[in-house]
DNA sequence: ATATTAAAGACTCTTAATATCTTTAATTAA
DNA sequence: TTAATTAAAGATATTAAGAGTCTTTAATAT
């Protein structure tokens, strides 16, 4: 079991964004280049995250992508479930409801979760523009 | 990303296996029934626990599978461990080492994994058999 | 009107999970 | 020692999901 590379692609794209200067758009051509992607497919994953209301895009010359107004609130969540879905690490498939075990597995998947909402990707964007000075 | 079914009936096998009186094998046949599956199918899931060392099995008349001795020590992550492997949920397949966003979805999925080794399967089976009195 | 760029759809390729069947090896009981 | 029983192993088939490409369509700026 394993997040997809796709869900990679997508939170380094994010902390890349956010690096931008303010109102300047990025084009999926740059984006996919930096992480040697091919731009169509990079271009999935930024619809996804687009559809979640994570970035915004805008069509046409000068267009391409940036961070939506709420940056400071994207958490490592967010953009997990914009790549991956809602979908439970853990689904009992025999019983039909409360099952002992799916109750342990929902447990921990919850707390992985909250984890993981808390994790927000702007101070992952500050640390790395810190590093690399 | 989700636990294979393996997972589920390996871990809903446990339980039922736990449950047994003291040294009485349970054979394929009668395991697989319980859980709707084919015989041959879920005798490569036990064989899985019978590597880990989790339970016992025995060939041959009256043979079958019986859990393992350490029966107080079993946990969630035991099994897990061993039908999905020791793989971890988030590689960065970009950064070779010290990646930012990977160490934040280490440290989520380390915390997780420490959850489910807290929780022993006994304790579950113990429910369980409470629960249907 | 033209160039540019994202979105959407169809499609291919690869990989992993799921599942079955057959053969082999080990054990018990007659 | 033979027959019956049961797990292990290997080969193979099927399915589903992920990864990735190509082409067409729609929107925007100059």
């Amino acid at each position: 079991m394993r997040y997809s590379n796709a869900t990679n692609y997508a939170l380094h794209t994010m902390v890349h964004l956010m690096l931008q200067p303010e109102d300047s758009a990025v084009g999926v051509q740059e984006l996919a280049e930096m992480q040697h992607l091919s731009p169509t497919y990079l271009s999935k994953i930024l619809t996804k995250l687009a559809k979640a209301g994570l970035i915004e895009s805008t069509p046409g010359a000068k267009g391409g992508y940036k961070i939506s107004r709420k940056k400071h609130e994207i958490s490592f969540l967010d953009v997990i479930h914009a790549t991956e879905g809602d979908t439970s690490l853990f689904d009992c498939s025999i019983h039909h409801e409360g099952c002992l075990i799916e109750n342990v597995m929902r447990q921990a998947e919850e707390n992985m979760k909250a984890e993981l909402k808390s994790k927000l990707l702007i101070n992952i964007a500050k640390e790395a523009e810190a590093k690399q000075k």
